[in-house]
DNA sequence: CTGAAAGCGCTTACAG
DNA sequence: CTGAAAGCGCTTACAG
């Protein structure tokens, strides 16, 4: 004898009382239900999860995908540790579980996302890293689960999604920058299909227009999320022969690698070179020179996240109605000493 | 009509049939099995996994916890997505999933897992951040459920484990340091209870003593495993008075702090004083000066710690008869700047 | 080689 | 307020 069942022999009355005392229900008399719940934890009784699945036909169980290859293993350093935690105060008030589920780098991130969901593992998912065109929103929305992009995407019918936002951060720095001198300004985004990178360069692009620069496609760098990528940033540029005097770069990493570059070709940034990161990083500011970038608060990210989820569930909607279904999230300026000069007039071209 | 019955209507057998010949049984027509499977990829089934495992009383799913707290958030970085992915590599032969279980920061640990394996949400689990004393493997092993830890600990009847070698890392990067003369030779460790502290320690003192230097207490810091942590680290070595001339590092992010507050104080890292950081990361060669530090594998890492999981478990024992229970994984020392020079006789106090 | 039936551990109408 | 029973979607002895 096991499970319930074992729980409801010791007390001597039946499993469906048992359950209907360890679930909350109002049909119970409150002295069966106080003997119930003290001899659950006697017996150290907790339901199993498959038999309370099956039954409910619901997991309590919501699964955020990530992507073990490119941008992740790249980047995601601690982002997502502090969103996690963020979603997880969020789900827990509805007793609900987050769990990871890493796509590895061995099968295709949209049969992975297939197979989990018809699996039935989970509730509901989050994805990450989406891609302009990104078949696992099609593959959602036509499986019928609620869903949240963390990342915006053109794929599907406008699903919910929460994004950070790089228009404003690529418009502010633009403006700092050409504030302070700045006419040929870099900018390093990713190699791959990640959306934000499109999102981030016309957010350049328009800031440009804006001061009434002319867009010059060799000022774009397409590389990798990483240290590496900000090395190779910092050389193609070097080589090219266009001079920028400043850089914005997609993933504050990249800063590292690209200032190691400038030093070897005698280049001091935030001297003779502009630098501004976007994402603030634990350590950017201990960076030399440290990085201007942009705060946001991952906990609250994830909080948002969960709630616009949540929001979209038919079965907790009610307990978010105001929350909306698209977000761009703000971020703030954080000032590092990496832009912190102005261009001599002779270098304004 | 749904599932596994839509399935057997459509194709005009019964359920047991279709079930045998998904799950690869011998006594299924081959003909048909193949009829099952093209109508399964047809109309997109797959099997629900409550019911598989309601039936079956597995789940073929392997957890990993990790704590989004202290720990990890200042360190997983990019540790566990090399692991997920080498260990991923291995459960996949088996069918088997490995998912991430995030112990938020709001829950206790011991209780987080606890519930975890209570509700059987996975077959066995992958612990890690080990502390000294570590109530998870007293309950994993009171739970009978099977389990690997990756790091030590005093805790349990010596369960499955892997460690990264503290202990040689620790004795070659003392024997490099002694060897270029340093005398006062620090170290930073974890200001939390996690074992891998305590052990790194230990090799730290050992390889003193095979030196004929006597361990001075005031030459360790205990501090946060972040680049602030070593920013902490500089400045209390340098109030201490103790002068040290060089630094062993836990946690290779620290680097970046403390290279700065050694700037700050004028103190040139690679020149003035040595650093040696523990595992070699993505950016140890692009900080000035390049880090030296132990390289490993991740993913071999997570593939032997996948590997010895199953060697523990009953049903894939046979297939790893030979993988050993317990291991100390080798790692390899990486020169790089930060502690290429020989320290000046007249300092060798 | 296939089908019919039992049963994994729960929750939940339903009857009393 | 409680109990007995049905049934969630599977897999697997068992019979034929």
């Amino acid at each position: 004898m096991k499970g319930i069942r074992r729980l409801a022999q010791h007390l001597d009355i039946s499993i469906g009382t048992v359950s209907r005392a360890l679930n909350g229900r109002p049909d119970v008399n409150e002295d069966t239900r106080k003997r119930v719940l003290e001899a659950a934890v006697e017996l150290g009784y907790v339901p199993n999860q498959s038999g309370r699945s099956l039954r409910q036909g619901t997991t309590n169980t919501i699964g955020l995908m990530m992507e073990s290859s490119a941008q992740t293993v790249e980047n995601s350093d601690n982002f997502f540790m502090g969103v996690v935690d963020g979603a997880q105060s969020v789900f827990a008030r509805h007793q609900l579980d987050l769990i990871l589920l890493p796509c590895s780098t061995d099968e295709d991130p949209n049969a992975y996302l297939q197979r989990i969901v018809a699996r039935r593992l989970v509730d509901a998912m989050i994805i990450s890293a989406t891609r302009k065109i990104d078949k696992r929103i099609d593959m959602l929305e036509k499986a019928k689960i609620p869903f949240i992009a963390l990342g915006r995407s053109e794929s599907g019918h406008n699903p919910p999604w929460l994004d950070l936002d790089f228009e404003g951060v690529a418009s502010r720095a633009i403006d700092r920058l050409v504030g302070r001198g700045h006419r040929r300004i870099a900018i390093a985004v990713p190699h791959n299909e990640a959306n934000l990178g499109y999102i981030f360069l016309d957010g350049y692009k328009q800031a440009l227009a804006r001061h009434g620069l002319a867009f010059d496609p060799d000022l774009v760098t397409r590389t990798s999320s990483s240290e590496q990528g900000g090395y190779f940033a910092a050389d193609e540029l070097l080589r090219s022969g266009k001079q920028p005097t400043a850089i914005l770069l997609i993933y504050e990493v990249m800063a590292i690698g690209l200032y190691r570059r400038l030093a070897e070709a005698g280049i001091h940034a935030g001297r003779d070179f502009a630098v501004i990161g976007f994402r603030e990083s634990p350590q950017s500011r201990f960076l030399s020179p440290p990085l201007t970038c942009f705060r946001l608060s991952l906990r609250d990210l994830g909080i948002a996240l969960a709630e616009s989820l949540l929001a979209s569930m038919p079965s907790f909607k009610h307990h978010y109605p105001q929350t909306p279904a698209h977000r761009i999230w703000p971020m703030e300026l954080v000032e590092g000493e990496s832009d912190a000069f102005e261009l001599p007039v002779k270098n304004q071209a």
